[in-house]
DNA sequence: GGTGGAAACTGAGCCTAGTCAGTTTTGCGA
DNA sequence: TCGCAAAACTGACTAGGCTCAGTTTCCACC
């Protein structure tokens, strides 16, 4: 009836709102309801959809979660890479974007657990988008270590690719640790952590004459940081 | 019958001796035919327990998984610990310890995937004992970076833990990069790229005078090292 | 040696993620 | 406008992890 005036691609449009629907239900029941607690099928009839076609859409709940979940991460790096503070230190930057992520994370630590328990093993699209986003998140990095580099104000003989790429993976293993624990710090002394393990990991950046400043105690070295 | 002369503590042997069972028989099972193809019902079986018996014992088939490998995973260690190369460097010994892990893992990477994925995220007895199996781990390497330190040989002002915590943190996140490809790098190309990874982490123990050396092109430093 | 109650055990059955044979919808060429 | 192949969709069904009400085993105390 009426297939009068529509773009040829229909059956295109007909399919991405539908996975928008599907996206929509899944994001209000698992924040509504948590994770666990949300039946495919749920999302299924608050979709309207039968319960076999979500699995046409995405390939499992876990798939599901991790879609939903990456492109909210994109808007947030997005968002904290445009508020980036002026004039702070290499430093200063990952930690405003890392601890936007972690900030997110905290809102929901359920989802987010399930997330990033997920995030590394997702295979098919998926896999291939979250790994977009890490490269993209380790090439902007990279982009900001060698521009200081190229001003001086860095040890130029360092991989700055690397060193980008060894801090993700601190906030990563890291924001594991964190979500893994059953009694959860608060997000804001996790970042603290956090800024600990990336200021060890960018000391390698800095200039050689400017260390051994504070040459602590010998001893204090393998001291046990208060958890 | 013939209940004569044992210790009184016989539910607790009984107990131990029929976790064992459970253990063996997953063991076998899971290596025989895979972590997923293996049901807790043929485990019990095999066992020669109750379907739901296996529950009282594990909390979950994760569980059960997590509490085998870790238990290899600790025989992994002490063996590689106790073979370090004499005379060589701490990164040396990480990359001997980290990689002795690694090939382990390469033998079954299935089961490995599943171990990695669980193993930050399981709770109760089992997550106390991953924990302190890290925490072991990261103490044993912030006390051979002590000695060097106390030697003269780095630098002293470096807090030793951190940098072990850190080294491990690059080992997991890049183990679980590893494992959750669908194809999988040899496992002497992963530990030669966690080499790396290690390398650079462990420069800020360097003492200052020694660096500068080999000075890269400026550019070169955003190179993308081939995948 | 008997007994009461706790700890350990059992397996039938529940729940839900995911499958698939069959049905409907769509786009296209005649 | 019609026919038809392919794409999209459906929901009854299956498999398997896990639960729990009921049963058995154990042991401390009489």
């Amino acid at each position: 009836m009426s297939a009068a005036a529509l773009d040829p691609p229909r059956r295109e449009r007909n399919k991405q709102e539908k996975r928008e629907r599907i996206v929509a239900a899944a994001r209000r029941l698992f924040s509504r309801k948590g994770f666990a607690a949300t039946t495919t099928a749920q999302i299924a009839e608050r979709a309207e959809i039968g319960a076999g076609t979500l699995f046409l859409y995405f390939a499992s709940k876990d798939d599901l979660l991790v879609a939903i979940f990456r492109e909210q991460m994109d808007a947030v790096v997005r968002g904290a890479l445009a508020t980036l503070p002026k004039r702070g230190s290499l430093l200063d930057e990952m930690v405003h974007v890392y601890g936007a992520m972690i900030d997110f994370h905290e809102r929901d630590p359920e989802l987010a657990r399930a997330f990033v328990k997920e995030m590394l093993f997702v295979s098919g699209k998926n896999r291939a988008a979250v790994h977009e986003f890490i490269d993209g998140l380790d090439a902007q990095f990279a982009e900001r270590i060698v521009l200081r580099q190229e001003r001086g104000e860095l040890d130029a003989s360092v991989p700055a690719l690397l060193v980008a790429e060894n801090c993700f993976a601190l906030y990563i293993a890291r924001l594991q640790k964190w979500l893994g624990a059953d009694a959860r710090l608060a997000s804001a002394q996790h970042i603290a952590r956090l800024r600990e393990a990336f200021a060890l990991q960018l000391r390698v950046l800095e200039l050689k004459p400017a260390r051994v400043l504070r040459a602590a105690p010998r001893t204090a070295s393998l001291r046990k940081r208060g958890r």
